[in-house]
DNA sequence: GATACTGTTGACACCGGTGTCAAGTTGACG
DNA sequence: CGTCAACTTGACACCGGTGTCAACAGTATC
């Protein structure tokens, strides 16, 4: 019942405790004959090496910060559950730390984080990871930390500290999606489909992806030989209730869209109410796209076509990244998936 | 820049490092005098102590498990919210495991989970609140454990093990709700409104709280002199689908109910699509309600009337209720959340 | 056979805190 | 003024691991 620790263990093999400890790290010149000596001791006494004992000794923590939006998106899931997974193989912990990005005390909160915790990594997500004020303090604080879904690079988001410039060595990984790709794809769809009235619902203007998902719309239009009517591209907010604002004032224009492709899938949702209210048939009269797959993706009615990031893939290559001290750019592909909103165009009857 | 250890500390406080301790850990029998140079030390230097250090003297982590179900649940951001928010403030940090309920080795999970990681609590979510198996293994690994929404206690959830009784300062904290209260008040609500032919649908026969809002419903029908109609009372499994099914199911009877009551807001989900797919209008036509407040409730049209649980105080009274090492059992109450799915009854014109 | 080199092992200090205990200081009381 | 108790403080061991370095093989080189 007393606790197994490296000294029982060592005793119980008749060898030392670094002996021990060179057979808990793999370390190089154990004989065969001991490594399997102390082994056997190991599994006899159930032995489990003390995490916050080698974390003194180290000065390590095992401990990974995961920062993101406070709202409750469904994504966050995701992205704990990729996270979580790689941390769990190679004995790191999780602390997820919801922080409202409007915050007055974020960068004191995070920087509290760091400090506080002895975090060994930090893993921003958006809009975190675009953030300039806070990655200039997590460069000074000198803290290891990776960007997901970032879209500045470089100098862009890098300060560079007059007295002491950001070394090289110090740039941090990113692990990022191609938003602009998947939006190209989603209206080339669209477009496949027999649509060239395609209206267009844009995100938060303060939000990065906005833009991305914007252009990927427009190249899209362009490379189809189709021109962008101003009439058919309408800001959004990124909520529901937007999306039924900008589905009212898209479905009431004389010469109306007969496909809606909205920034993500919360607009979508309220694009769906309206032409419910209004008696458009979708997908028949109206075809509809969101972007995100969100849960209620799959629960509208109809269900909703939308693009699908990898997000778990991406907290989990970001995990990776981190604790390979890597400072590579990674870039992973989006999915369309296509459900029951989306339907080949038919001219009125 | 280099690291402000408790030595550090003490060297430039002139005094031992044990003083320094005492200040820290605010320890009666230091002087006002010392006390204040100390702190002031602590202030100049920007001392942190270190978590790790003070977790391998005194045996103990920081780190508190959140164990719960795998599939994507709105509410375990709530759960996680309430957790963290009580960890935060004491020093804690919050592991959290999303953990399939149906996994095979699920108890193995949990034990390498508990002893690998030296957790200092585990806090126990539905359904593994109830696992009878789960408690025994916690109880005989002597782990300090609290369940969030149980609803078995005492001998029917405790093990007895033949050889070593469980102590009763060994009993684990509950913090739970009233769901059948909560069912009982919705179910009036929805007789207040005029409709005496309300339909039930139960949820998944394996969920304890199945039964809790079943009776629930039972009871606020009796109570209002109401009988209830086997017709109207249909299985369930607390998803999307299955609610599209026990929506048709009730709304192609040739009596058919003015009102449903769904056990959850995915099967109330599914009963809006039937009744929208069969013009029966919601409100006005047939009352619809839902429970547990999903993110999803908001977003349907008409909105979902439906209950709140105080989830996230539910969370962080859990965590309280941990670290005071209490055997408390809390009850915490719901309420109903009115939107516009619901409606006073009007006779068929 | 002496020398150098590689591989294996353990003694010991160290990480940054806390617990124990004894020594020094102070004040109350007889 | 001496005695004793209560308060204040520090020396030192300890928590359970890792890093450094030296000692001691055993083997290759000349």
């Amino acid at each position: 019942m007393s606790k197994v620790t490296i000294n029982v263990v060592a005793k119980h093999a008749g060898v030392s405790k670094k002996t021990v400890s060179r057979v808990l790290n793999d370390e190089p010149n154990v004989s065969a004959a001991t490594k399997e000596k102390v082994k056997a001791v190991f599994k006899e006494l159930g032995y489990r090496p003390s995490p916050v004992a080698r974390g003194l000794a180290t000065n390590r923590s095992f401990l990974i910060g995961l920062v993101y939006d406070n709202p409750n998106k469904a994504y966050v899931s995701d992205i704990q559950n990729g996270a979580l997974s790689v941390c769990n193989d190679k004995g790191y912990h999780l602390l997820i730390n919801p922080i409202d990005h409007e915050s007055d005390d974020l960068l004191l909160s995070i920087e509290k984080l760091w400090t506080e915790s002895r975090l060994d990594g930090l893993v921003l997500t958006p809009p975190f990871s675009d953030m300039q004020p806070l990655i200039a303090m997590l460069d000074q604080l000198n803290a290891d930390y990776v960007r997901v879904g970032a879209t500045l690079f470089g100098e862009d988001i890098h300060a560079k500290i007059d007295e002491e410039p950001v070394r090289a060595s110090h740039l941090s990984p990113c692990v990022i999606s191609n938003d602009e790709q998947a939006a190209f794809e989603m209206t080339r769809y669209l477009i496949s489909l027999g649509h060239d009235k395609i209206g267009f619902v844009k995100g938060h203007p303060d939000h990065p992806v906005t833009e991305q998902r914007y252009e990927g719309y427009l190249k899209a239009l362009r490379a189809a030989g189709l021109i962008e009517n101003p009439d058919y591209i309408v800001q959004g907010m990124f909520d529901f209730r937007s999306g039924e604002d900008c589905g009212r004032q898209l479905l009431s224009l004389d010469d109306r869209p007969t496909a809606i492709f909205a920034s993500n899938d919360y607009m979508a949702a309220g694009i769906l109410k309206v032409a419910s209210q209004k008696g458009i048939a979708v997908p028949h009269e109206l075809a509809v796209t969101g972007f995100d797959n969100a849960p209620i993706a799959r629960h509208l009615w109809p269900s909703l076509t939308t693009v699908k990031q990898p997000i778990e893939e991406m907290a989990a290559a970001a995990i990776e990244q981190l604790l390979a001290r890597s400072s590579d750019r990674l870039q992973m592909d989006s999915v369309l998936v296509v459900r029951e909103s989306t339907a080949p165009f038919q001219s009125a009857s």
